[in-house]
RNA sequence: GGGCGGUUAGCUCAGCGGUAGAGCACUACGUUGACAUCGUAGUGGCCACUGGUUCGAUCCCAGUACCGCCCA
């Protein structure tokens, strides 16, 4: 059955794709040579809950060519792949889901029943974008699909969170966090989006206590004072008035000399019945506002450390879902412990936490309703800064004026979940950190040292900026869907301190628990574990608290141990942290472990460079004490047509599932490598991809070309080319040789682009363009058989070298001309050497093109009818064109349309052509406008006398010749020689014309 | 404010010491033994600006302007 015209992607892709899957053809080590070296790739984990996106499809593309490459070099390659399980967006998915079913909430069903069901809903719809990789032509070893909560994954985060935890890597504390009150669970600071907002400046007065006052003295950059009045207040500015309930003091710059004298003095909270002083630091910045900042230690970041530094105790105002508290004592019996505290009362951190200084009319709002109140409560004070507003009466023409509140409409940074899209409110609470201080360094040194290279070097400095500045990394998570951390709280009733203890096995803990209590107590141990309602109903909350009955003892004089576990998850980068060993089933030494790791190369998005790789390098770093990875890739956002990110709302989001509908995976994947040079911006435009969809087209036209001829009849692939006679094929041998030397050392150096631009060159601009045109006068001739042949390997080539980018079209083309031993994924890369370039050929060949291409433009331009047949006449002919002239005749009479050659002088009325070693005329006497053709040969002329202007130039400048490397003088003297030999071929052919008039 | 990039043909981008390239778009012509998802021939650039280094700068260095991205 003779070919279609073109490529049914549609039909061919999924037949393709099934074959692959069966065969298996990305398993671990497929077509490996018996000793090869490895090469592996970790797929950067896809969101369980996600689709494929233009940036998976970008990225993914990427590694196959590289799997691909690799694999039909004969390499031992794995392509790890899987999802992670995205604790937030999971959960997320999850509730959504129950909450449409009207099935009963998380809180309602429990953790236990809860997670089940989210287990259920993975194996429902946990494997879309798996799938969707497989449409796109991935080659991953599809049965090693690894998850994060799967199979050894757990075990061995766990592992690593217990080395680490005892290690001292790993630490718990109160610190303020970014807390989403939407999930009701911190988040670390990557997972803020920080976003320009519209928000407002509110003014409001502080009075000093007692009644006393202070002169005020305002001055002017040139010290000339502007105001001075006596004031009884201090005045500052918030964009926050809800948090002023919690302010621990009110502070200054130590040198702004309008507050010197009242530093140290007392302030009247408004709206409660608490003092708090003035206090000094270096904070405040005295040319902003009034100088005078309000210190909320825990509700804002820049606070908190001023909280610290000056000993201000942090009294949170807000619960978990940023209401304010109406939990804890009445605010009377707050406020009067609040107060003794200030007056130097011992207290604890826990005890801070636990007072609730919200006034009773505030407990319970949302903190924008807080908000509201807050500030009407000030303004009915009359504690707001207001401003004079000067009013005409329109019908007495009075003036009256009335007092305003002082509001700034003010642009303000305001941090949102990255999930949630809610406001995140800096909130203190008990979280477990990474001390990243601690395991940086090594991460930093390998990619100083090179061991492992980020490419492009931008990212490089990136990583190191990061790195070098890196804070605290919060992994605890509020949520159930995650690894728990394993880590389990004692009773701290009978005089018992609080104690964790932390292990990866309840046993673990277990053992450890009954050798610390038995040493305290005495006495036999018996260490339970029971479930959180347990806890939750004997009324624990954080461990520590009312943990009597946590702890009993027994009538055998034993005690009974009930050990309470943190019911907080890792973050999920904690665990996708470990990817690179963990899918290798890491801690067992996996033969895979042994062979595949560290990994060769991870191409992955710019923007996780934080999240996900540098995490990686840290991680792997402190646990196996090797870099994940010697090469990272990074490329930046996948953007539409005119460089807009994709975004729903703003509609420009590409499907890349549609884009293959309509174009096929080969189409998007050679985009996609197109578009992928170093540090690039990706740019997509369908356009482009609709043109390379041509090019698949066009290569698939060639090999219907050569099926029409007979090429496929008997042939045999072989790696080494047949032995060639005729100048076209000995050249098409070289220029294949040559594209292959190409793609290597593109592919070697991650220039995708370089790769796909040297193909496309090839295949359309030689192949097609020439060669195929060549080779139809040749299959009438002498050389017939050796041009079957010939075309046969030079698209038996394209087909190998295109297939890393174009895998379907290429192993639908491979299985449609002929029959072959092994599928083309699996068929062997060529090596062949650059000695298969004939120079001889080359130039020859060269030569006949650009007289083919002289002659066309000639004609083209003096309108000669495209169908009409001309003759040529030679006046000038060098022994080396006579040969090429004569090699060649057959093909350039027919590209050119040229009758017949003779030799002589130019005829009048012809048209000049100039080439090396050789002038041709075409006579055209009586056809052509002699003025057309004399306009043609003085613009020529002008452009080469540019030419020569230049190069006598640079030949001239006595310093040139000097300083210049020999042979760029050579080179320049060479092509002098050569456009003045052009020059005076053209001014003798503008000679003959001008006789003629 | 800090960091990292970018500015080259109408558009999207390569090139990065020896006088500028591709694809698309555009113009004209075209059913020549595969391909109109095509062919042939063309049009189109003070390589952002100002200095410096150099025999020579789109390329290296410094500064300016504008535009991105990341982090505060």
């Amino acid at each position: 059955m003779p070919m279609e015209k073109t490529f049914n992607a549609a039909e061919a892709e999924a037949r393709i794709s099934a074959q692959w899957i069966d065969q298996k053809v990305g398993r671990a080590g497929a077509n490996a040579r018996a000793g090869a070296e490895a090469f592996s790739i970790m797929i950067p984990p896809p969101n369980v809950t996600g689709s494929l996106h233009m940036g998976h499809a970008f990225n993914n593309t990427l590694q196959d060519i590289l799997i691909r490459w690799h694999r039909m070099r004969g390499h031992d390659v794995l392509w790890q792949v899987g999802t992670d399980h995205a604790g937030i967006a999971t959960q997320m998915v999850v509730e959504r889901e129950l909450a449409k079913a009207k099935a009963p909430s998380r809180r309602e069903m429990g953790r236990e029943a809860f997670l089940e069901k989210v287990w259920q809903w993975k194996a429902q719809s946990g494997g879309t974008i798996i799938n969707q990789l497989q449409r796109l032509g991935a080659s991953c070893d599809w049965d090693r699909e690894a998850f994060t909560m799967s199979g050894n994954f757990p075990d061995a985060v766990v592992k690593v969170f217990v080395e680490m935890y005892n290690k001292g890597l790993i630490y718990r504390g109160k610190r303020l966090v970014n807390w989403d009150p939407h999930f009701e669970t911190a988040i670390s600071d990557l997972e803020v989006e920080n976003v320009e907002v519209a928000g407002h400046m509110w003014h409001f007065k502080y009075r000093l206590a007692n009644g006393e006052s202070y002169e005020y003295i305002e001055k002017d950059e040139d010290g000339a004072v502007i105001l001075h009045e006596k004031r009884d207040y201090i005045s500052i500015a918030t964009t926050r008035p809800e948090t002023m309930l919690g302010d621990g003091a009110v502070a200054v710059h130590p040198s702004d000399a309008r507050y010197q004298a009242i530093i140290g003095k007392m302030v009247h909270l408004p709206l409660c019945d608490r003092l708090i002083p003035i206090i000094a630091d270096e904070y405040p910045d005295p040319s902003f506002g009034s100088g005078a900042v309000k210190i909320t230690g825990a509700h804002d970041f820049n606070d908190y450390q001023v909280a610290k530094r000056n000993n201000l105790p942090c009294y949170r105002l807000m619960d978990t879902r940023a209401q304010m508290r109406s939990d804890g004592a009445p605010y009377a019996d707050c406020v009067a412990r609040a107060r003794e505290i200030a007056a130097g009362a011992a207290t604890s951190e826990a005890e801070v936490d636990s007072l609730n200084l919200v006034p009773e009319k505030y407990r319970g709002l949302d903190r924008f309703e807080a908000r509201k109140a807050v500030i009407a409560d000030i303004n009915a004070l009359g504690l707001c800064v207001s401003t004079l507003m000067s009013e005409i009466d329109p019908e007495t023409g009075s003036e009256h004026l009335t007092r305003e509140p002082f509001v700034e409409a003010k642009k303000i940074m305001q941090p949102f979940g990255d999930r949630s899209k809610v406001v995140i409110e800096p909130m203190l609470t008990d979280q477990w950190f990474v001390d990243t201080a601690k395991i940086v360094e090594p991460a930093l040194e390998v990619v100083r040292s090179g061991a492992t290279k980020i490419m492009p070097e931008s990212g490089e400095k990136t990583y190191f900026h990061w790195l070098e500045n890196i804070e605290p990394w919060c992994i605890s998570r509020q949520l159930w869907w995650g690894h728990q951390i394993p880590v389990w709280y004692g009773p701290t009733d009978y005089n018992l301190a609080g104690k964790e203890f932390c292990g990866a096995t309840e046993q673990d803990v277990a053992a450890e628990a009954k050798t610390y209590y038995g040493n305290i107590l005495s006495s036999e141990i018996l260490v339970e574990f029971p479930n959180e309602e347990y806890f939750a109903a004997i009324g624990v909350g954080d461990q520590g608290r009312n943990a009597a009955a946590a702890i009993s003892r027994n009538e055998d004089g034993s005690h009974t141990i009930r050990l309470r576990r943190d019911p907080d998850v890792l973050d999920t980068w904690f665990s996708s942290g470990l990817w690179p060993i963990g899918t290798l089933g890491w801690p067992d030494q996996t033969p895979e472990l042994q062979k595949y790791f560290p990994t060769s190369t991870l191409i992955t998005g710019a923007d996780i460079i934080f999240f996900w790789v540098a995490r990686m390098m840290m991680m792997q770093l402190a646990v196996v004490d090797q870099v994940p990875f010697k090469t990272v890739y990074l490329h930046g956002l996948v953007r539409d047509a005119k460089g807009k990110k994709m975004s729903k709302s703003l509609g420009n989001v590409i499907d890349p599932l549609e884009i293959i509908d309509e174009f096929g995976a080969d189409a998007l994947r050679f985009a996609n490598a197109a578009m992928a040079s170093l540090g690039g911006t990706l740019k997509l435009d369908t356009q482009r991809i609709a043109g390379y969809r041509n090019f698949g087209t066009k290569l698939w036209n060639a090999c219907r070309f050569a099926e029409m001829n007979g090429v496929w009849e008997g042939h045999v692939t072989q790696n080494a080319p047949p032995e060639a006679t005729a100048t076209a094929n000995k050249w098409i041998i070289g220029e294949t040789a040559k594209t292959l030397a190409e793609v290597d050392a593109a592919l070697s150096d991650y220039r995708f682009d370089t790769a796909a631009d040297a193909l496309y060159k090839f295949v359309w601009g030689k192949v097609c363009d020439w060669y195929v045109e060549f080779a139809k006068p040749l299959f009438d001739g002498a050389d017939a058989a050796e041009t079957r042949a010939t075309m046969a390997w030079v698209l038996d080539q394209s087909m190998i070298l295109l297939h890393p980018i174009m895998p379907f079209i290429t192993e639908e083309l491979w299985a449609t001309t002929g029959t072959r031993a092994k599928l083309l994924v699996h068929t062997d890369w060529p090596d062949h050497s650059l000695n298969l370039v004939d120079a001889e050929a080359d130039l020859e060949m060269n030569w006949a093109i650009k007289l083919i291409d002289e002659i066309r433009s000639a004609r083209a331009q003096v309108h000669v009818p495209v169908g009409l047949k001309c003759d040529l006449v030679a006046t000038e002919l060098s022994p080396a064109a006579r040969t090429a002239w004569s090699r060649n005749e057959s093909l350039i009479k027919r590209l050119a349309r040229v009758e017949a050659l003779t030799e002589g002088a130019s005829p009048k009325g012809s048209i000049a052509l100039a080439l090396e070693g050789a002038a041709f005329a075409i006579p055209l006497a009586g056809l052509i406008d002699i003025a057309e053709e004399k306009s043609r040969l003085t613009k020529a002329m002008d452009k080469l006398g540019k030419e020569i202007g230049g190069l006598k130039g640079r030949l001239n400048n006595p310093n040139f010749a000097a300083s210049a490397p020999e042979e760029v003088v050579e080179e320049a003297r060479a092509n002098l020689e050569a456009r003045e030999d052009e020059a005076s071929k053209l001014q003798a052919a503008l000679d003959r014309l001008a006789e003629i008039g």
